[in-house]
DNA sequence: GATGAACTTGACCGTTTGGTCAACAAACGC
DNA sequence: GCGTTTGTTGACCAAACGGTCAAGTTCATC
């Protein structure tokens, strides 16, 4: 996608300065929120310096955005039709926690995006993202079918997962509110809630 | 909260046509993305007309967002502690779901607003929030100790409930995109799947 | 260490933004 | 009807915004 042209040292560096910045800024503001004022003090650049490496404020989000997607589904990608139905969709929801954990501005970037209607990737949820849910629901609705999971709606199932984790990311602040914890210990008894709630309610019964 | 000063009905029609637009506005660009000019068009109104009934933006905004907050926690504080709790936390998980499903734009305004950092209602999150969900733990604490429920980490719970329920508004575009439902017949499935997950989570197991 | 390419920035520009104001129009009370 | 309050708006303002530019500085290469 994002096509490797030459570069030297001092770009690669200010241009990844830049977008971290801009990372910063744009998921805890929005695009339209966010200024280029804000990006370039973030970054420790001068505004026309920044616009020295992106054309725009809209190229340096577009550049975040596409490098999100990417990466956002590999972890839907990594479903495996051979292994055991509730270890893979378990350890699915891990990798999906994982991500939000480790990369809570991505999330919000996103979630912010999505909110407002994501008029910059509608095309790619259309596209490979339905594919590739699709292509996962037929997965699960085969291991219903034989038996290995408890009946429910495959695409449901993943929007519940995607849900629940992003939750931690995005609503951060709320989480952070009520439970008024101290550094990330919550999240670990989050994900041992999900891992419960996905178990419960995957696990078939025997009669 | 809000004092009811004497109005004209040109004052009420106004301000709820106001009040409406911005809605609109705000839970579709966010605050910093709404414009005065949408907001004055959306209504059909001159701008320095809906500068006439509230005094800034802001006040537009934190108009909407204590209008909503008051509400917002009316599922939760409808939990009856005699009532089965199952039943009851799956009753409040549905109510929950019918406030996004029929005040999708709330939601997302909410949301935006968490996303961002939450602002202006960060004293509402760590007070009278904070202390309701504190109480609503301690009541499904003492339904998990009477063996009336499997266990399971209260305030994770309510945090999925809010999660997976909010998603679907939040989250609209992408699961319409996902789905390609004509109307809303999706959400009748979602709501099923979602009485499913946590009937299985928390229905204790017999040994 | 000279030369050209890469990098940096203060000053600036046109537009958009939230908000004001004075002047006018409608509605209300009598 | 008539005066006063209430409602309405075009014109305007200062600040903030995304973006440009010319002039300067640093860097790599020989």
């Amino acid at each position: 996608m994002t096509e490797a042209r030459p570069q030297t040292r001092i770009q690669k560096k200010n241009r990844e300065t830049i977008l971290d910045a801009a990372l910063d800024v744009f998921s805890s503001e929005g695009f339209r929120g966010a200024t280029l004022d804000q990006i370039a003090s973030a970054a420790s650049l001068s505004k026309p310096n920044v616009l020295y490496y992106f054309s725009s404020k809209e190229a340096i989000y577009t550049e975040l955005l596409s490098e999100l997607l990417d990466t956002w589904l590999d972890p839907l990608r990594a479903l495996d039709p051979k292994g055991d139905p509730i270890d893979e969709l378990v350890a699915y929801m891990r990798r999906k926690f994982e991500m939000s954990r480790q990369y809570p501005r991505e999330s919000r970037l996103f979630a912010n995006e999505i909110v407002q209607g994501a008029p910059r990737i509608v095309d790619e949820i259309n596209g490979p993202l339905k594919s590739l849910v699709d292509k996962t629901a037929k997965l699960i609705q085969s291991w219903i079918h034989a038996g290995r999971l408890a009946p429910v709606d495959p695409y449901h199932l993943v929007f519940s997962i995607w849900a629940t984790t992003q939750h931690y990311a995005d609503f951060d602040v709320q989480v952070r509110g009520i439970l008024t914890p101290e550094g990330d210990s919550h999240l670990d008894d989050a994900e041992a809630f999900l891992v419960t709630l996905y178990t419960r309610t995957l696990t078939p019964t025997s009669n």
